[in-house]
DNA sequence: CAAATACGCTTTGTATACAATATGTGTTTA
DNA sequence: TAAACACATATTGTATACAAAGCGTATTTG
């Protein structure tokens, strides 16, 4: 997959701008003008729409281009709802068969969160974070099971990413990531399940509060 | 999506082969050679591809065509492992949830696979199957698991096809099928859960020996 | 004035020509 | 003889031209 196609960059470059929020939910494009900033022709343009629209990051409005997917208050529910019940699974699993070498690369992955937080390096610790949960799908044995984590990972990313700018959160997460650890460590598996749902609900908390702050600003704006 | 696009006949036209099997595992196939097949160019084939990659129907070799996906028994074992995962999460919500015109299309359902048994119409019985599992996604009330398990249940297809010509295999199946539809009207949990494993187990369980008789079958004719 | 129709613009859909690249084969050269 | 190089071939990658379809607007017609 990894290319140096044209196809490819367009691809990256287009989920790039989706998932940071600089293509917003909603926002219209069309193949002519992608190419056109790109500067190359429509034909690679079209392969990675195409691609985001199977990965529902597009929606197509048919022969009048295409919009960026903006999902409803319920519909994030639904994601993180599901990713918490896939992810539980991953956690039953890997408990049983981690590996030594992957206990070894969550506690890396939790001391480089801790500088990066210290640092205040926020733009890498969204990569962090991903590392962290993707090493807990992977001990879990099942290419089927990684891949279906992965992709409600990455669906959710856009909205998690939203939250980037707030330290206290970044700490709570850390703190969660550790209560994740010890449990698969000392092979507790309800202490795994339990950290890890509280994990995912309160990221969907703050997705919610967040949202819920953003449109009262809105709100109070547009009264004057 | 339902599109009168050649794009789209490409696809369905492809997907049918390989899930029937008459484009059999690890068949290599060229864009040309399809365009020329269908009497199209290659930008809709080109399409068509790469969307069956994404589904992962097809292996891309770098430049130099397109592989039909070939599971080892591992991965299918692993398929059939998750899907019953999710499956079962599916099932836990549906029992809370289905609706009583739900649970009269699962009764529909089942009467016209007991007429389809009878008549021996086993080409319409794999429809049956899935329009039942779907039956039972919907009803969890999630568009996300919904899709996960259709997705799972669509890569699992190739395989259960191969069974189609036994028609004691569909008498289980869909004595299954009775046991899970009688334990959801009834609202019991574990029956559902217990039902729904033992199907799932038994498609796998099926499955492999099928292939198993194919390899012996194979190997004596070798020895000739 | 209202409705219908026709025209033009935007956008995707499809075909085709050409570019780039990898692979294998044959030929040359040390 | 063995290795290296060059060339032909097969295949995907990319650009571009043209087709089809839908939408809005203006114009015509009753």
């Amino acid at each position: 997959m990894e290319t140096n196609s044209l196809k490819d960059k367009v691809y990256k470059s287009l989920r790039q701008d989706i998932i940071s929020g600089k293509l917003a939910g909603g926002t219209r494009i069309t193949e002519s003008e992608v190419a056109a900033k790109l500067k190359v022709s429509r034909t690679p343009v079209r392969e990675a729409l195409q691609k985001l629209l199977q990965e529902r990051l597009l929606k197509s409005i048919h022969r009048a281009g295409y919009l960026v997917e903006d999902l409803s208050d319920d519909e994030i529910q639904d994601l993180f709802n599901i990713r918490m019940e896939v992810e539980l699974i991953a956690v039953k699993k890997a408990i049983r068969q981690i590996t030594v070498d992957e206990l070894k690369q969550l506690d890396d992955n939790l001391e480089a969160t801790k500088a990066l937080i210290k640092s205040g390096e926020t733009q890498f610790i969204t990569n962090m974070d991903i590392e962290f949960h993707a090493t807990i799908y992977k001990a879990a044995r099942s290419k089927v099971l990684y891949r279906i984590c992965k992709k409600l990972s990455d669906l959710t990313l856009k909205y998690r990413s939203w939250l980037n700018h707030d330290k206290n959160l970044w700490n709570e997460a850390l703190q969660h990531h550790l209560n994740i650890y010890q449990a698969l460590i000392s092979k507790d598996e309800a202490g795994a399940l339990k950290a890890t749902m509280q994990h995912l609900i309160q990221a969907h908390v703050n997705i919610t509060n967040f949202m819920k702050k953003m449109r009262s600003d809105a709100f109070s704006d547009e009264d004057f």
